[in-house]
DNA sequence: TCATTAATTTAACAGCGTTCGGTTCCCTTG
DNA sequence: CAAGGGAACCGAACGCTGTTAAATTAATGA
């Protein structure tokens, strides 16, 4: 039984990219063997070399699989929000953070993978990683309409926006912040709160009522 | 020449972490392996077994080596600067992303571990992890003494601002931000001046002249 | 001087990613 | 409907990794 009949053929390719998504709920990704993956597929190591053509182009499609995803999650609470772009960008924020708290090791892949993995180069960077950017961006112009961080760039706020939250995030999932009285998705949600209250504290002619909740 | 004669013997395990930090300008940690390290040291690697239980072992020392390097930078920046408490916050900054930047591997390795390598565990957090957040908590307490974020929280605060500097070094570290125009530790420096504005934009009775620099 | 202890070596092992050569199936061509 | 060619997969094998075991040599103490 070398190679399969066409009736019991399976998609290998989709397979390991979900089976591993699927791995990577326990397993960080550096931990992860092609080994485990091929278990999971239901074939042998070699096998996934017909498909991918080593293991960090595996990783590397599962990276974008996981853009793609979060990019559909954002989507659906984008379009739900119907408050303001003050509302909107805490609610993008929150998706997010539940995104890496839910997914851990595929967001560190995604947003923090390690070096060698061919993830670091500008492909990835000009081809979805700046998206995040650009979604962001938006919301920072639309939250400046409305008479916030007044003369401001637009690309710098966004870029220190989502260093922070990212920034938390990875303090976050790594145990390296005071999360003992609260959960580390509160402890994101504040975070995001008290973002939006130093933009709030921004406004021209206006003044913070409380600086961070 | 099993065992080495007493003139010619040295310190492995301070050598082993010296060297590693060495090693860590080229590669990433989890792409160093023992041979390398015995190598640059000037043994084989089961020598290294006598005085580190196992790689993470080694890991850990060097990773505690470089918390108290970049404490010894910030002490030095802390008894330099001799402005007011919003210029020692803003300094302080500037001398972490120069760490950072200086040392990526080093930096990742401290800030940014790999989940296997026992350094994510509750020992680090609370024994030097979270000096770095009193050091913070302390300049922020000394800001808020001035007038700056009234009725904030200094703990949350501290941590939004070392999220936002962590997040931001570890976004420009993998190119993975629009570092296209400027340097990246020009990009650090930006991301400090813009929290600095907002923490600026909360200052009671005031009004912020400009957001972001 | 001789056993004991300590420090490092060489040798070996399991597991990893990866490559090679062979085997089985499908699909086209005569 | 046979024959060949390509595609898809498997078992075996290679080099490298971290790690352990056994052997070897230097220092120490009686």
């Amino acid at each position: 039984m070398a190679r399969p009949r066409k009736d019991q053929a399976r998609d290998i390719r989709a397979l390991a990219i979900s089976e591993t998504i699927r791995l990577l709920e326990d397993r960080d990704a550096r931990d992860l063997t092609l080994a485990q993956v091929a278990a999971a597929v239901g074939c042998r190591p070699p096998a996934l070399y017909g498909h991918f053509r080593d293991k960090t182009a595996l990783l590397r499609a599962v990276h974008d699989a996981g853009f793609a995803w979060l990019y559909a999650e954002k989507m659906d609470v984008g379009a739900g929000t119907r408050g303001d772009a003050l509302a909107r960008l805490r609610e993008g924020g929150r998706a997010y953070a539940r995104f890496a708290l839910k997914n851990p090791a595929l967001y560190r892949l995604m947003f923090d993978p390690p070096r060698d993995s061919g993830l670091a180069g500008t492909l990835f960077e000009s081809d979805v990683g700046l998206k995040s950017l650009d979604f962001l961006r938006a919301g920072v112009v639309a939250v400046q309409a409305e008479g916030y961080l007044p003369g401001a760039d637009p690309d710098r706020i966004a870029f220190t926006l989502w260093s922070t939250l990212h920034g938390a995030l990875s303090l976050l999932l790594q145990g390296r912040a005071p999360t003992a009285d609260t959960s580390p998705l509160a402890a994101a949600d504040a975070t995001v709160d008290a973002m939006m209250a130093f933009i709030v504290a921004t406004r021209a002619g206006g003044r913070a009522e409380e600086s961070a909740p």
